[in-house]
DNA sequence: TCACGGAATATTTTT
DNA sequence: TATTCCGTGA
């Protein structure tokens, strides 16, 4: 191969099998990588990295772009090990986290504010509710869609590259008579966001685009910076960042992909995994590597996975394979209903225990979030400590975000959605007296003397916030005591609106401590907005979360890319896995059984299915108690069954 | 204009 | 089941 040992400190061609070899020495032009499951695709991606440097390359132009920060963060550590510091200095992250980067440098050009505010969901709900309610009386009607599907299809229409009008047609035909309102709506919530320099996650991609689009000489500008381009997770991309990617590349063609069509699961949110199929269309002369051995799994759950996933309608071949032999059938558990299911669980994390494998090394996943509730008090009464991955999050919970909508406001006193959540916190202030109080802060542009000379008779909460304002207007401080005075000055609000107040006191103790890493308010913004800890929200409030060995819960989207000892998938039930509403589409039900695909192949040694009997579904008035249908008919040699009922 | 209570409604996954 | 939205009374 094209290695040298003389020239080489890590000794490629031993780490490596042949295909990863390729994938990494293979340095210019286009290359795409299709990797199974398990087949050592981060290996390859960080041998990749320290081989490019290693080479020479300056670590400034390389980027890896990837799902999750964790995700390059992880890679470039590993990538520093095998070589040395240089690998950190490589630019990695998010499309997000990039195009915020990239925005931030270019803004003046687009006519951006430089220090421009992110949007989270929740922000962009509360936008779209404030201008839903502005909007009457159309929107009044009971019919009318709540906020909360105005933001998804808004949302999906930017990531599928389509109007509005076709999301509606397709996805929301119920809400086609309110067509014009709808794109009334979004025009309007476009124009705020603009008005206030704020920018949700999907117009950070919109507009990186447009900047790399419309300004050729920036575009070349940014791509001979980034000779080689590096890209995980190809199969859950959507069309607006394949664009991207092909912008970036207009001076440089070294770019590689890597992904797994098998495993697309965000197609929710506008991915297409045909981007990988198209990825040879968009850069000609592409080569194409399969990694297929997989390193991960016993044969006997390779037998399995194979199963569940040649029943996709569309696949891509591959021929995963492994080496490793012995081990236990997977097995399928019938159990009487939703206690039992948890009891299961218990026993055998107990029975593991007991013959030596880590808490830390089994996990449980499943399809939705509260899926795990019951389980969750289960293994708090047995003393088992969790960690729980997905679902709400930290930084989503109304506590954090109110605490957060004080420190905007220092940030950007024209912030809108922050002041009024602000304001509706205090009492007597309802929705009226905040939109006078925040036009009234417009005018003197502060919010100190905004809130002064609004004409707004004395409420004693309203004295209180003037004077956390004037501090912080006035005092300069740290991130983390601007913290604490808000903390101090929120507390007795956070005491009448929530009887659960002490151990969300203690959730912004947690706050405190991240925001010790800071010295910039809107860096700390920005990346609670971008990159927040991915800690499922309950979970803070838990008391074993201090202990290092932890039983791992989380959502299979949540458990991409990751793998344990032991895996339980539970609630493989059919109306819940697929749920009972994807029922009747078709493309969802193909993405439900890639999602159990993922879920199967995150196990090492041993994996469980167990789906409760006679579950009654509310929605649709039927009895629920199959087997998921991805999982129903698959021989006892395969799959064993067993029943737990007590 | 605000707070509160009752009724309707939509149910996942996440940067 | 929880949230969200609207109408009512203060």
């Amino acid at each position: 191969m094209q290695t040298d040992n003389k020239k080489f400190r890590i000794r490629y061609e031993t780490a490596l099998n042949d295909a990863q070899l390729e994938a990494v020495t293979q340095t210019t032009g286009p290359l795409l990588v299709i990797a199974g499951a398990g087949s050592g695709k981060t290996r390859t991606l960080t041998y990749r990295a320290a081989y490019l440097v290693e080479k020479g390359v300056s670590p400034a132009a390389i980027l890896l772009l990837t799902f999750t920060r964790k995700a390059s963060q992880e890679m470039l550590r590993r990538a520093t090990q095998l070589l040395d510091d240089r690998c950190e200095k490589i630019s990695g992250g998010t499309f997000h986290s990039f195009a915020n980067a990239t925005l931030r440098k270019y803004a003046s050009h687009i006519g951006l504010d430089p220090a421009f505010g992110i949007l989270d969901r929740i922000d962009s709900e509360n936008l779209i509710g404030i201008l839903r309610k502005e909007m009457q009386p159309e929107t009044k009607h009971r019919s009318f869609p709540r906020k909360r599907t105005l933001a998804d299809i808004f949302s999906r229409a930017v990531n599928k590259g389509l109007a509005t009008e076709e999301i509606i047609n397709i996805d929301y035909p119920h809400f086609a008579a309110y067509l014009e309102v709808i794109n009334q709506l979004h025009h309007s919530f476009e124009a705020r966001k603009r008005e206030h320099h704020f920018l949700d996650y999907d117009d950070l991609l919109v507009f990186l685009h447009r900047l790399l689009s419309a300004y050729p000489e920036i575009r070349d500008r940014i791509s001979s910076r980034y000779q080689y381009i590096m890209v995980d997770e190809y199969q859950d991309t959507n069309k607006i960042q394949a664009e991207i990617l092909y912008l970036l590349t207009n001076v440089n063609k070294n770019i590689m992909v890597v992904g797994d069509d098998a495993q697309s699961i965000y197609a929710f949110r506008g991915a297409n995994f045909r981007n990988i199929i198209d990825f040879p269309k968009m850069f000609p002369g592409t080569r194409i590597v399969a990694l297929e051995e997989n390193y991960r799994s016993i044969q006997a759950i390779l037998t399995l996975t194979n199963v569940i996933i040649s029943r996709a309608k569309e696949k891509y071949t591959k021929n995963l394979f492994t080496r490793k032999s012995g081990g236990t059938t997977p097995v399928m558990v019938n159990a009487e209903d939703e206690y039992s299911q948890s009891r299961f669980v218990i026993d055998q994390i107990k029975n593991l225990q007991r013959k030596g494998v880590a808490l830390n090394e089994i996990a449980v996943l499943f399809r939705a979030s509260f899926h795990s509730f019951d389980l969750e008090i289960e293994l708090s009464r047995e003393g088992i400590a969790f960690l729980k991955m997905g679902g709400f999050k930290f930084v989503e919970s109304a506590h954090i975000k109110d605490v957060l909508a004080h420190m905007r406001v220092i940030a950007n006193v024209y912030d809108r959605i922050s002041w009024y959540r602000i304001l509706l916190l205090i009492e007597k202030i309802g929705p009226k007296s905040a939109q006078k109080i925040f036009e009234s802060i417009i005018k003197e542009k502060s919010g100190y003397t905004g809130l002064l000379s609004a004409k707004i008779e004395r409420i004693k909460g309203l004295d209180r916030l003037i004077k956390l304002i004037s501090t912080l207007d006035t005092h300069p401080m740290t991130i983390s005591e601007m913290g604490k005075t808000i903390i101090d000055y929120y507390l007795p609000i956070l005491k009448e609106s929530y009887d659960d107040h002490p151990r969300r006191a203690r959730d912004l103790e947690h706050l405190t401590e991240i925001m010790d890493r800071y010295k910039s308010l809107g860096q700390f913004l920005t990346d609670m907005a971008l990159e927040p800890p991915n800690i499922s929200f309950e979970n803070s409030l838990y008391d074993g979360a201090s202990e290092p060995d932890r039983l791992i819960l989380s959502t299979i989207h949540s458990a991409k890319g990751l793998e344990w000892h032991t895996v339980f998938v539970i609630w493989a039930l059919d109306g819940r896995f697929p749920s009972v509403h994807t029922l009747h589409k078709e493309e969802e039900l193909e993405e439900e059984l890639r999602l159990m695909y993922v879920a199967a192949t995150r196990a090492k040694e041993k994996l469980f299915f167990t789906y409760p009997g006679d579950v009654y579904d509310r929605s649709t008035g039927l009895i629920l108690n199959r087997p998921s249908r991805y999982l129903d008919g698959i021989a006892d040699d395969i799959l064993e069954k067993q029943f737990e009922y007590r």
